[in-house]
DNA sequence: CTGTTAGCGCTTTCAA
DNA sequence: TTGAAAGCGCTAACAG
């Protein structure tokens, strides 16, 4: 070690003045900083790490960090981990399925815990997980046998609060834009689809991207539909643009919804109906999931709110 | 090492079997594999990145990963690095330029090099970095002494051609929504307003965040200029929102660009007049400048091309 | 081809 | 209060 080279102090006097855990003279501390200042020395994570068997690094996966709901996610990860000298590891899988349970295997390598968005990884995959990855947080899924931590959106709930809005302002007939197929947080909202009374529900198959939404527009408005209900804000805002191209109004011609109320959705126009999620707040949760010892809180619900804007009216054979 | 007594072979043979370095008989080989595979063993990064003084990972430092701008430079920079077996550490500096030194300099112990996004950093700092991180590549700022290398966009030639475009149509008087203070890419652009012949500008303070846009969007209004450009999509799409709010119309009351080409700006009612980059381009570039050996490319520079869209017309008074 | 040895940079015993 | 020594998990050099 240079710095107690230079000091003239031993690398253990070195090692005990930067973590100030054992007593050291006045002396010797002042020499040690003197140095250390200068040299501008830092003690290097890796060493540290492989003694303490803990390498301060949490890890993220998530499925496209161009989609600002997993950018926000994100920021919720890192801002916390920050708070606790914590740094944050990122993958990005690029929306393939089958990249995930590698990416999570290759994080945990490193991270002391993995924080994983795939909504659509087979239950297999994901108990294989659990039992190879120490600490492990699902975002906006649930295992099947509870055995991973999780913090979820009541996906059921925010649908049947959409579904409602719906019925209530009149409309009988609504297409739905599916997410990504074998989605736990996909399953959900469709349940509460199905489940709607006084609501016809056409499914059309989409995907979570933009331009999922763009080409499964098309198709939804030759449903016959009054209204979209979009997976997420995400791909409503592609709907949303397929239809300004087709001179198609929303709310007069069509009502649409999102899911997520991401930043765009207030700044759209018109503006979105969606229902509210604090984003960031996910991400937030699922680090102090992480490391919350006592099995209380191994799952975390969020309820979304229904925010109610300008993209859905009453349908127009009913004004 | 728990595999080596398994298999009952030396650790180094494992080793060798695993990084596939030195030849290992079939037999030996087969009996390593099967203990690795039952065993799901995987060697420490750590320990292995201690040996070999590397640890084969990048650090993205960036203000903001919630604006889409700066998540897709982090896409593109982990798209690449997973591409060459590198993870991806990444700091969100939450818009506080104080922050982004500490923040580099604590992400430079860990990964072999740092990408910086930090377009307000004073250059004092920026060059003490520069002596400090063995790797260093700057996006969308350029210091004064040339010595970081950097991928940046062409914003003087962006913002340009924004203004001719705006002259073309017949505006004489517009409003400049400015980022940052102090930002380099901020400088750019300014300067090809001041340089834009025919038009007048007057400059709103702003800032880079949506909010900022919204606030600024009365006071641009205010100057009775016929046109607003915004320092960014992002921005623009703040001015947009408050806009709509206003029953102001764009184009027909007011026009509207960006800057940027975010997914955003072609999904917008209307869809913006703005300047394309491939923003996950930038990232991408960043990350092999970052292992460039040669100084022949230190510098990339990203020309950004016009796309005219619905948000800009001629003024209402030349129509 | 394979095992033994040394040591990456650090912290934490254990002695002094 | 301080230093010497051991060792975290791994690989490269050196023997065999």
């Amino acid at each position: 070690m240079d710095v107690a080279r230079e000091a003239g102090v031993s690398p253990a006097t070195v090692s005990r003045v930067l973590s100030g855990t054992k007593p050291v003279s006045a002396e010797l501390e002042r020499r040690v900083r003197d140095v250390v200042d200068t040299l501008g020395y830092r003690p290097s994570p890796a060493a540290q790490g492989l003694l303490r068997g803990t390498s301060h690094t949490v890890g993220v996966v998530a499925p496209d960090l161009g989609n600002p709901y997993f950018a926000e996610i994100l920021k919720g990860v890192t801002g916390a981990a920050e708070g606790a000298d914590f740094r944050t590891l990122v993958t990005d899988t690029d929306e393939r399925p089958d990249r995930e349970y590698e990416a999570v295997m290759e994080l945990a390598r490193w991270a002391d815990g993995v924080i994983l968005c795939a909504p659509r990884m087979p239950e297999k995959q994901l108990a294989a997980l659990a039992d190879r990855v120490g600490r492990l947080v699902c975002v906006n899924r649930r295992d099947a046998e509870h055995a991973i931590p999780s913090v979820t959106v009541d996906f059921h709930a925010g649908m049947g609060a959409i579904c409602a809005h719906l019925r209530d302002l009149g409309h009988r007939h609504v297409a739905y834009l599916r997410g990504p197929e074998g989605a736990w947080s996909e399953h959900e909202r469709r349940r509460a689809l199905v489940e709607a009374g006084g609501l016809k529900v056409t499914q059309v198959t989409c995907g979570p991207d933009i331009d999922d939404g763009r080409r499964a527009a098309a198709e939804a408005m030759a449903t016959g539909a009054s209204a979209i209900v979009a997976f997420s804000d995400y791909v409503a805002l592609g709907v949303l643009s397929w239809l300004r191209e087709h001179g198609i109004r929303v709310p007069g011609g069509v009502s649409l919804t999102g899911f997520d109320d991401t930043v765009l959705a207030a700044m759209l126009s018109p503006a979105l109906t969606t229902t509210t999620i604090d984003t960031q707040g996910l991400g937030r949760r699922a680090w102090e999931l992480m490391f919350a010892d006592g099995e209380e809180t191994a799952d975390v619900t969020v309820t979304p709110e229904l925010v109610v804007r300008a993209s859905t009216a009453p349908p127009a054979q009913a004004r």
